[in-house]
DNA sequence: TTGAAAGCGCTAACAG
DNA sequence: CTGTTAGCGCTTTCAA
């Protein structure tokens, strides 16, 4: 590797703390072993000891027998969605319940990506999670992830990965259905990523929803982009079409789009036009936007990729789509209903 | 440590290379280290062997002999604000760049700090970098970062660590001077976390030069957190005393104080009141906020914190303050002026 | 420059 | 239950 930093001085190790208080080396890894047989007594001395003394177990060196470092890499590609640092944060606070670290990986579209993912080998990461990283093409995934657990959140892919997602096609339903029954009848869809898979499903569930009510598209329209700009520029993008609401394929963009048919285009939410999103980030329940949208159910997103963590035979690969909730706030309203 | 995650099948080791291409072990090890005594033609024949059989170093058993693991332990505690993803971002290719993991850690106030962190001991982290994370106590933050490099960002501390923050005197004076400039002369102020060495320097910079300038300080509010809603109670609670601004701690704040005056107190911003905020958070541009604020020259504060990372000898302990740059936009503007 | 050999600090058989 | 003994895969002397 580098010799960026220099070594620091060394901690106590098992072997001078078994010499400190007359026990085997064997005996301090053993009293630090949770399930190895020792007895309480002579466990209760060493811990005793190592509390006394400032011994902690070098990590490092047990993951070279073990061959397990503990160590899950979870790979992110944008940060500023709302919805990805939120979903890190329990993540990391998830994994470290279990006793597990979290190395971050930030891969971005610039470099070769199994340069950026290097470290996910060579530090041997027992596991890896991959947050609707699109940057990762299909053979980088792959290449990520070879022989070791896995969980991607919020991408499809055909590699044999075990994948957990907000169900798309209840959830974009369940939003039709809504704008249905508040009477809108002309929508227009803004779409965030159109070449991810996730993003073809949310569009597709959408259309084939809308068409089933009889309700009428009025434009498409996407910059490539979860962002709040693109969600601003779309929402304009569609006002041609004369639309009486807008789904937006995430929050983000949503928020984007609100501000932009409220100060750019005039229009009143939800008086003129309605608008709802999808994700349910934090930001969706700010009063100013009080936008009505699908909340992904992140709790039990996480709980399951947790779950797959756990101790046993790796689960088998598979492709988990959960029930999200739709919230409905103010961003949507009966037509002609006047009260706020 | 604890048995979760099976054991993964094992990778090609050095020896193994080497005998594949006849050459001894050592000179697998050489031919991945820059800089030691190998012919060009060893090495490259070793790294295309490398490339053939797919080998890789593993950087565990690597960091057992050198002691180095190019791991910096990144301690967060809030991700709810956005600028500490923003911050993450950046930290994290940053590192990445130089060929350094970064190992995160989510402080929460429940747990026990130590249990939180221990794996910066185990595992033998280089150096410590901790953003804003007020949720350590002195002791705290001494222990994780003993006997390492580290790094503590926005955040004060009277431990001979190194700090590296926004120049606090210079933006409060400047937004203050910015709202004398306009002819605000009432000023309320939303302070979020007052406990914090940053949190009481903002305030008392803030003050002072209020006091400087003959202004009126018309009240102080606090929820003792840096979020949306505590601005927005913060902001109500403020409008007893009359005041044609408001300065707020944090951006975060800001843009709920903001909503709270529009929607709640139905205020005009800017003719009504002006609003200013700390930091430059993305959303501080939306053009519904407009927040003028102050920028935080977070690029900077990144290259620096990187620069303690570099070769050579750790720098001595310093305690930086970088200036910012005062964003000015529609949330402040001169009074009586119509224009917008 | 290259190879042989001795660990790094720990876990995991294997005896006792 | 406890101690002894081999390694884990690499880096780093030390000779050649």
């Amino acid at each position: 590797m580098n010799d960026r930093l220099e070594t620091p001085k060394r901690p106590m190790t098992s072997r001078q703390l078994a010499a400190l208080i007359g026990v085997s080396q064997a005996a301090v890894s053993r009293a630090f072993t949770p399930g190895s047989s020792i007895s309480p007594e002579l466990r209760e001395r060493i811990l005793r000891g190592a509390r006394e003394f400032g011994y902690q177990p070098n990590a490092i060196a047990s993951m070279l027998t073990t061959r397990r470092t503990n160590i899950i890499g979870l790979v992110v590609s944008d940060m500023s969605n709302p919805f990805h640092p939120a979903m890190v944060e329990r993540l990391t606070r998830g994994l470290q319940r279990l006793g597990l670290q979290s190395l971050l990986f930030n891969v971005t579209p610039g470099a070769r990506v199994e340069d950026q993912l290097i470290a996910i080998r060579t530090y041997n990461v027992d596991a890896v999670i991959v947050l609707s990283a699109t940057v990762l093409s299909e053979r980088d995934l792959a290449w990520a992830v070879e022989g070791r657990r896995a969980v991607v959140l919020n991408r499809l892919t055909t590699q044999d990965i075990t994948t957990i997602c907000c169900d798309t096609g209840l959830g974009m339903r369940a939003l039709v259905d809504h704008l249905h029954a508040i009477g809108r009848r002309r929508i227009g869809y803004v779409a965030g990523l159109t070449r991810s898979a996730i993003g073809m499903e949310r569009h597709s569930a959408f259309t084939t929803r809308l068409a089933e009510l009889g309700m009428r598209l009025t434009g498409t329209a996407s910059y490539e982009s979860h962002s709040y700009e693109a969600g601003w520029k779309g929402a304009l993008d569609l006002l041609a079409g004369k639309p009486d609401a807008i789904l937006f394929a995430t929050d983000i963009l949503a928020l984007g789009g609100m501000d932009a048919l409220r100060e750019a285009a005039g229009l009143r939410i939800p008086e003129d036009i309605a608008v709802a999103g999808f994700d349910d980030i934090a930001l969706a329940g700010w009063p100013h936007y009080a936008l009505t949208t699908y909340r992904q159910p992140i709790d039990q997103m996480v709980e399951l990729t947790l779950s797959q963590f756990t101790a046993g035979p790796a689960p088998a690969p598979a492709h988990i789509a959960i029930p999200g909730e739709l919230v409905i706030r103010g961003s949507t309203q009966r037509l002609g209903d006047t009260t706020v």
